[in-house]
RNA sequence: GGCGGCGUGGCCAAGUGGCUAAGGCGAAGGUCUGCAAAACCUUUAUUCAUCGGUUCGAAUCCGAUCGCCGCCUCCA
């Protein structure tokens, strides 16, 4: 039996608003659609947060033999910046001015970014990264795919998308947010620039470029640019097909982004386009939503060097990732310094147990216990069903700290290694590896290990050995604190010492 | 105002109808040690915001109240 049919998914659908049994539209292949980033500044905590999860899905899939295709876009053209006082003015357009530099050029220099820092917190490099302004003309297509099936209008050169006219049809704009129409019509504001529309909740899809425009295209309506959401739905159908499996991103994107992306897929291509929507739940920082005017908007790379005001410390991208995977991806997770400090010291210690466990040799089958046996498979065995149970991977840390503690025993020779057998000592060995850094992609940094530090190391620690032997206490003392002081911390242990670097 | 989510030990955080409420951090005691560190062992929530209700049985379902957060405008 294959791990797939042995391990069957269950993902919150957000659709549904509960767990549903996870079936791919082809068998063995799965296809993944990620909101990407907005390319107008550098990445925050907040991408880190979501890329995180979905990269420990993406993981486990592809674990359990799943062929997953994973696009994630780059959005770096389209969104409005503020309909109002930017008359239209693309967020792209308005940095490259303030900054002097092409708008490709800004567009180029986050995109580094962003691809640095998600290298750094291990997140797997998607399938196909698309950008939309290298899809235009796919997006001036579905553009006039929903004005053919008339869900759509012109207006002086700008395309809305008839929110009523969808409606009349039998469909439901609202059906993922569950945001009713008349509320949101009596609710939306009456903005200046947005009289063209019908009706307030209609979105345009192609927005007619004013002559400053640096950003724009030509479309059988004019100049112009596409309107907020079209790339996901052109660029999606595109690499996925219609419908596709999971699409993912962030909670706030559910409305309006991907409630209109549902509605446009409806508008060109007659059907939805996703069987399962899944959203990360937000971040908080000390309790308080990360925005730049509260000045706690804090980017990765001030995260990793501990530059801004609110970090004590720098903190590392394992940690980081640590941190994060020990939060269930619906749950909003809080960073503070206590928090991520907790989880610095217990990453340490999973990594630990890693090395130790990577450390012991297998010799001779004892006397079986039985009840250990049974435990070590049953806490593998639960890495499984927890991941498989809406990538719980807060419930699949805790079983692979349960199984620390007795590769920790085995290590101190508390248990004898032998009282469990060759087989399950070789799933041990397998299993705890390939989920700690395979699929949780967590793995040592800064560990600088390589042989000539070794054979430094070596020497030293025969130096304090021989000191201890002669009961030379000073010497070897100042040995163990000196190393430390440099960061190395020196263990002791009854099959002698080994050292980590912290 | 509308929609959605959350409230579990000192802190973080699983569990969502039924064995003794996971795990991490912290704290306390012990083993080991020349002393430490590391590691290991033990202890640390009769209780799941509050009040009612449903049920043989609820942290888990329903209602009300209080508190927090998000979305409704670009946002992961």
């Amino acid at each position: 039996m294959n791990l797939i049919e042995k391990y069957p998914v269950e993902l919150y659908n957000t659709l549904s608003r509960k767990k549903e049994l996870f079936k791919p539209i082809t068998e063995g292949h799965i296809g993944i659609y990620l909101c990407g980033p907005t390319v107008y500044s550098d990445p925050h905590l907040g991408h880190a947060r979501g890329n995180i999860g979905f990269d420990v899905m993406n993981r486990y899939f592809q674990y359990l033999g799943y062929k997953v295709r994973f696009v994630r876009n780059v959005t770096d053209v389209g969104h409005l910046e503020d309909e109002v006082q930017g008359a239209g003015e693309d967020r792209i357009s308005k940095k490259a001015r303030l900054e002097k530099l092409e708008p490709m050029e800004i567009v180029q220099k986050y995109i580094n970014s962003y691809r640095k820092y998600m290298d750094m917190l291990k997140i797997l490099q998607p399938s196909i990264e698309p950008t939309a302004s290298g899809h235009i003309i796919e997006q001036i297509n579905i553009v006039k795919n929903i004005l053919e099936h008339g869900f759509a209008y012109e207006v002086n050169g700008s395309i809305y998308f008839d929110v009523m006219k969808y409606m009349e049809s039998g469909k439901r704009y609202g059906e993922l947010s569950g945001k009713i129409v008349e509320d949101l019509m009596s609710g939306s504001r009456n903005l200046e620039g947005t009289e063209e529309k019908k009706n307030p909740v209609d979105f345009a899809i192609w927005k007619k470029a004013k002559p400053e425009h640096i950003m724009k295209w030509d479309s059988p309506w004019g100049e112009g640019f596409p309107g907020w959401h079209v790339e996901c739905t052109a660029m999606s159908a595109k690499y996925l097909g219609v419908p596709f499996d999971i699409h993912c991103g962030g909670m706030d994107l559910q409305f309006p982004h991907h409630e209109s992306e549902i509605a446009q897929c409806n508008g060109a291509f007659g059907k939805s386009p996703v069987n399962y929507w899944m959203h990360n739940n937000m971040l908080t920082i000390d309790g308080q939503k990360m925005a730049r005017s509260l000045g706690n908007f804090i980017t990765l790379e001030e995260l990793f060097n501990g530059s801004h005001e609110k970090l004590e410390q720098a903190y590392t991208p394992m940690t980081v990732r640590f941190f994060t995977l020990q939060t269930h991806y619906r749950t909003p997770i809080d960073f503070s310094n206590e928090a991520l400090q907790a989880a610095e010291k217990g990453l340490n210690r999973l990594m630990n147990s890693l090395d130790v466990l990577n450390s012991l040799t297998y010799t001779k089958e004892n006397e079986l216990n039985q009840n250990l046996e049974k435990e070590i498979n049953e806490l593998i065995e639960s890495c499984f069903l927890s991941l498989s149970d809406d990538i719980n991977t807060p419930q699949t840390l805790a079983s692979l700290f349960d199984l620390s503690k007795h590769i920790n025993s085995f290590k101190d020779g508390k248990t004898d290694l032998g009282s469990i057998s060759k087989e399950t000592f070789n799933n041990l060995k397998k299993y705890f590896n390939d989920f700690v850094t395979v699929i949780l992609g967590l793995e040592k940094e800064n560990s600088g290990n390589n042989d000539k530090l070794d054979g430094v190391m070596k020497l030293v620690l025969d130096i304090r050995k021989q000191a201890r032997e002669n009961k030379d206490w000073p010497l070897s003392d100042k040995i163990r604190d000196e190393l430390a002081k440099a960061g190395i911390q020196v263990k002791d242990g009854k099959e002698g010492t080994s050292y980590s670097i912290n």
